[in-house]
DNA sequence: TTGTATGCGTTATCAT
DNA sequence: ATGATAACGCATACAA
């Protein structure tokens, strides 16, 4: 069943029922309807294939990500897909993990099934070096290449992220204000955005003259990977081995929200009271933030806007008009009962 | 840059290009090198659309579920993507929500997208109407249809699903055994897999002799949809008037992890200890499990299994092989500290 | 407004 | 083992 089989049956040419197809307005009444007739009876639809070789398009975007089951970029894809297919995209989904030759690889299939794009989610694929970097450029050479949360300077790759270091610097900036001086910073990543949180929390404590060295940091190296859960556990553990290494501190700043929740099972398990004793503020304002107890104090990052701006941005690269090779986002700080954050005279 | 480009080069004729593309063994290893030699200093990759239209395939699947921000849907479509990927087969993903309209676009279009097969993610996709159901198994005709947790009887569509109502009536039967005489069950969706997971709460009050009506079943209509987050407090709420309404309950089998977290927060936030005068059991085994207070005793449903399998029945069924269809995986219960099953003599 | 003819880049069939 | 050429199904430039 073919549009040459079609036209047979409604007595016109393969042209006209491409016309009529495509929505072409040169095509009379009468004509478009004896076309729609034998299209509907024989519930035919055109071969996508062919189309594709014609037009040279299949109206699809990529989508690369770490990992499909981490809420942050299952928020994302999700966000990203519905606004795509309101534009008429489908999108091809691609899990790469963290491995940089995955990441190459997964990259050229997607290229070579001619995507109109890929967007890349997360910070992750904003390596340090630009021998790293070579396959997004290169890839930018025939498509536009979206980042959320990357950081690539590159013709026609567009960036669209949320200001992390500025929200880091906020939450710890206000924690000091409302009287807590011996912040711990926790986090698990040094990707691109990692680095930005970090950057955040040291200005701050450069900021109050606090002293910043290593008993003010913990790097947790976990990853989440394969749709395995995030080991709490071992969060807590490592919290309880900078506590017995460092000794106290009365604040804690999570680069995720799980680590926060690690937080919370520390304090807990260790009859320290919350925000009482130990205030504590993750990162990313998910569904998790209402589960845990006492409920998290968290900083939103807006995902959904980020998502919203990528697509229409990318639909204006389309249309040819030339966009802001980055666009950022701030965050907000959303107050729950791990903290108590109105300010305090400094003692 | 094309197959004629190449074959200009290497001094042969496309035909053969097309032999060393695709791994024909008819070609002498001097000529594959002059090939290779040229495909190499061109870069040349091979046009999917052309190729997809030669060999009526592009390799794809289509994934369908309602809402990929949903943690079981996203890990479940993360095990599906990569078992496909090493299979060589990418995946288009398409998020319907819960709306029937929806749902019968979203399946056209991958059908015009000539997928290779679609996989329907959810026991929502299972209507109880043969209407309702039609594009799916219409869609049936023409390509393969998995369903992961699904269950409708017709040719070529084949069903994989984890065995939701003995997990609901093993983890109620155990709590019972271990001394609880008044259960209460709380879902929030009346899908398929919804209708057997109560079935298992019924027939093991049933088989208990325990009372059976409207004060053992609460039934809650939230849905998770569009990556909003779940409402936890509703949830409490729900409880609190429930337990005005009918009194009390000493354990709480929820129909899903979050479900039971709302239980948790309405057992602290009432002054109930867990587990002593109320254990809680959810259901899904996932990360929200070991975030909340106490940790939370769940059922395991195997989901990487049922996507493994899922997959790999896939690609017997393109290699012409037939398949059973219906597979079921029966479930664990994964015991934490929000329940006390040791069995104990019934007073 | 409609039809004709050709190109799109492969793969596959049939010769050689 | 290799080459010539016909599909594959659609879009479109050009002709009418």
């Amino acid at each position: 069943m073919n549009i040459y089989d079609i036209s047979q049956k409604a007595g016109v040419s393969t042209a006209t029922v491409s016309r009529v197809l495509n929505q072409s307005t040169k095509v009379t009444e009468k004509t478009r309807n004896k076309v729609l007739a034998a299209i509907e009876e024989c519930g035919y639809t055109p071969n996508a294939f062919a189309r594709g070789l014609g037009l040279n398009t299949m109206k699809t975007v990529g989508i690369m990500c770490a990992d499909s089951s981490d809420p942050y970029f299952a928020r994302a894809i999700y966000f990203l897909g519905e606004a795509l297919r309101k534009s008429g995209y489908d999108v091809i989904l691609s899990c790469t993990g963290f491995d940089q030759d995955m990441r190459e690889r997964q990259m050229s299939l997607l290229l070579n099934k001619r995507v109109d794009s890929v967007i890349l989610i997360g910070s992750n694929y904003t390596s340090d070096t630009d021998e790293n970097n070579r396959y997004i450029t290169d890839a930018a050479k025939s498509i536009p290449v979206m980042m959320i949360n990357g950081n690539i300077n590159a013709s026609n790759v567009y960036c669209i992220a949320s200001d992390d270091r500025t929200a880091v610097f906020d939450v710890t900036s206000q924690l000091i204000s409302s009287g807590r001086n011996r912040p711990l910073y926790i986090y698990n990543s040094r990707s691109y955005g990692g680095i930005q949180k970090l950057r955040g929390f040291r200005d701050a404590l450069k900021n109050n003259r606090i002293k910043a060295d290593e008993s003010n940091e913990l790097f947790i190296g976990f990853r989440r990977s394969g749709g395995e859960i995030f080991p709490v556990k071992e969060i807590k553990k490592s919290i309880e081995d900078h506590f017995a290494k460092y000794g106290s501190f009365d604040c804690i700043i999570a680069a995720e929200d799980i680590i926060a929740v690690g937080a919370l099972k520390f304090a807990s398990s260790n009859g320290i009271t919350v925000p009482d004793k130990l205030a504590v503020a993750g990162y990313n304002n998910f569904e998790l933030c209402e589960c845990c107890e006492p409920e998290l104090t968290s900083v939103d990052n807006h995902l959904e806007l980020l998502c919203d701006k990528c697509v229409s941005l990318l639909m204006e690269v389309f249309s040819g008009e030339s966009i802001p090779k980055q666009t950022v986002f701030s965050c907000n700080i959303i107050e729950r009962a791990t903290t108590d954050l109105k300010e305090r005279p400094r003692l």
